[in-house]
DNA sequence: CCTACCGATCGGTAGG
DNA sequence: CCTACCGATCGGTAGG
């Protein structure tokens, strides 16, 4: 008996959660991404080390490490994740609405709930790591920049859509416009975070009113 | 000759560069300090290390860190280095404006001609520091959101001149115009940074000649 | 998914 | 302003 348990002992020491199943080897992967997506959003991509990121899970750092091989493979899913949330909480809210001003609208009103939201602990991932990354290279730098540049177009797509149903004034510049509707997400996102002034997500409401009242 | 030689050399080991005048110690202290704000707009404040920011001066650490005592102190000398940078490119530009509406057009030419300008490496110091401390607290936080309220109210202050001067239309709100204002530059930052997409700059220029249309 | 370890670098300091 | 050094932590790996 006594011999008996230090063998499963002995088993024990070198599985402290091992051979689990492909489904829970993805939990723990989703349940990493998820942990450092939200940490970089205060502490930065950069900021992140995988040695608190694992103190944090209260995982061993080579446990977090085998679900990604490098940091900046890890960096690269957190930067998905950011991506999926976001599709998730502002596309798909407005993905129903009718093409056009209808959906630009509901686009830009479920932009400002995500930013608005306190989900994230230190505001919006894709925003805070294109500031992080903007002056440099390589992979992370491009997969923001390209996330950045795929919404400049579903906005103007609704933009002009908007503008050839006549649904805005013809000679409206969907250029323009889009470039005043993205500004105010990025000034809302910087005096919450920077502030914690909630009054602006109002004032960026009634602006972009203004700007999609429509003929 | 061979003695006196050898003893130079003694004393040179000693003494690669020292007692140095107070005045070259001061120059050396603002060769360091714009070396890190500009490392900074790429690389971040936090992701300076002393270390390559002496290899890149051909300095020491110690020699570095003598002249600031710790690594925040030397990050706080470099946001003061991005105000004294951000206030002699444009609020001095502006100042001699007469006050309202003029000196509001000034301010926000200047401002976007300093955002265009190259002679940062990784755009406004200031911009990218708010983003990267924005989740936290302590002095370098305390100093960049103060600079930001400071500059938020300088812009209404000129904004109410000019209402109240009828510069502006009597039903103009100043927060509202100031809030689409600093939005305008937050995106050219972002836009010119991240995308290096020039065209914004003069996009900017014209939405804010629109706003700043006056009566 | 763990322990134990690697060389490199971190911020910072002693002492001159 | 330098050399030489400190303990701590970095990203990453071997091996089970």
């Amino acid at each position: 008996m006594r011999a008996e348990a230090f063998s499963v002992q002995a088993i024990a020491k070198f599985s402290h959660m091992p051979r689990r199943s492909a489904a829970e080897a993805q939990k723990t992967r989703e349940a990493i991404v998820q942990r450092v997506a939200d940490l970089a959003t205060v502490e930065g991509l950069e900021g992140v080390t995988v040695g608190r990121l694992a103190a944090d899970l209260e995982m061993s750092k080579a446990g977090v490490m085998g679900h990604f091989g490098s940091k900046q493979a890890l960096q690269l899913a957190a930067i998905e994740e950011g991506e999926r949330i976001f599709r998730r909480r502002v596309w798909d809210q407005a993905e129903p609405k009718r093409p056009g001003l209808r959906r630009l609208r509901a686009l830009i009103s479920a932009w400002l709930d995500y930013l608005a939201d306190t989900s994230w602990s230190g505001g919006c991932l894709l925003t805070a790591a294109a500031s992080e990354f903007d002056g440099r290279s390589g992979p992370i730098a491009e997969a923001i920049a390209a996330q950045d540049r795929l919404w400049n177009r579903i906005l103007q797509r609704e933009a002009k859509q908007a503008i050839e149903a006549s649904e805005l004034a013809a000679d409206t510049d969907a250029e323009r416009l889009v470039f005043q509707l993205r500004a105010l997400a990025l000034m809302v996102n910087h005096d919450l975070q920077l502030h914690g002034d909630e009054r602006v997500v109002k004032r960026a409401r009634a602006i972009a009113k203004g700007l999609l009242a429509g003929n």
